[in-house]
DNA sequence: CTCTCGATGCGCT
DNA sequence: GCGCATCGAGAGA
C-alpha cells in the first residue's frame, strides 16, 4: 500500500487495466465500518466495440458514467436483486470497463459474514453479486470517484506478473463469447469459478 | 459432482 | 414484453 494511483492508470486500454486491477484492493466504508478485498478476477467490456458491453448501444442514462473519463464506479442493478460493480476506463467516450468479479476478503470479513449471511470466507465475496452484497455496494455508489477515500474506493496492493495472470471466456453473456477477457490470479481459491 | 430453474426489477425494442 | 455482465436451491447421476 505504499504508493498512490495516479488518475492516468485508469485512462488506458481496457485490456491492460483490467488485468492491472488484479491484486489492487476494494475498500468500502460505510457507517465507519471499513471492508477491504484484493481483486482476484475481472472482465473487460470495451465499449462500443464490444457487443456484451452495455455500452455498445451508446450512451443513455444508465451508461452514462461509462461515456465519462476513466477511474470512476459504474454500478449497475441486474436480475431485479443483484448489483455489480465496474471501473470506468480509457478516455471519455470509449464506454469501457471493467467488471470486478471476486474479491479476497482482508478486512471487515465479519461485517460481511453479516451481510450476506455466509460463514465461509471462500464463498463471501466470489461473484460480482455477492461482492457487492458484502461491501455494501449499490447504486449509490454509481458515478464516484475510485480515487476519493470517502464511501468506495481503490487502493494499490500486489502487482500480479504476467506469468501469474489466467485469460479465459467471459462469463454469462450470450454475445461476443469468443472474446478471451475474464482475468483471474493463477490458482487463487478466492476466483468464481475453478482455474 | 452437474444441470435446471425460479426469483425479481428495470432498461430497452 | 423480452432479456439480462446472477445466485442458490433442488433434482438427478
Amino acid at each position: 500500500m505504499a504508493k498512490e494511483i495516479r488518475p492516468e492508470f485508469f485512462t488506458r486500454n481496457v485490456i491492460d487495466v483490467a488485468r492491472d486491477l488484479l491484486g489492487m484492493q476494494l475498500v468500502s466504508s460505510l457507517d465507519g465500518i471499513k471492508c477491504v478485498g484484493r481483486i482476484v478476477e475481472v472482465e473487460a467490456y470495451d465499449g462500443l466495440n464490444d457487443q456484451a458491453c452495455h455500452a455498445f448501444r451508446g450512451c443513455t442514462p444508465r451508461t452514462n458514467v461509462m461515456f465519462g473519463p476513466g477511474g470512476y464506479f459504474y454500478v449497475y442493478f441486474i436480475y431485479g436483486m443483484y448489483h455489480c460493480v465496474n471501473v470506468v476506463c480509457d478516455q471519455a467516450d470509449r464506454g469501457s470497463a471493467v467488471l470486478i468479479r471476486a474479491l479476497e476478503p482482508l478486512l471487515g470479513t465479519e461485517t460481511m459474514q453479516m451481510r450476506r449471511k455466509k460463514p465461509s470466507p471462500k464463498l463471501l465475496c466470489r461473484g460480482p453479486g455477492n461482492l457487492c452484497n458484502a461491501m455494501a455496494i449499490d447504486r449509490s455508489c454509481n458515478g464516484l470517484s475510485c480515487l476519493t477515500k470517502r464511501r468506495l474506493w481503490l487502493e494499490p496492493d500486489q502487482v500480479i506478473k504476467d506469468s501469474q495472470i489466467q485469460t479465459g471466456p467471459r462469463v454469462g453473456i450470450s454475445r461476443s463469447v469468443e472474446l478471451e477477457w475474464r482475468f483471474v490470479i493463477k490458482n487463487n481459491p478466492f476466483v468464481s469459478k475453478g482455474n
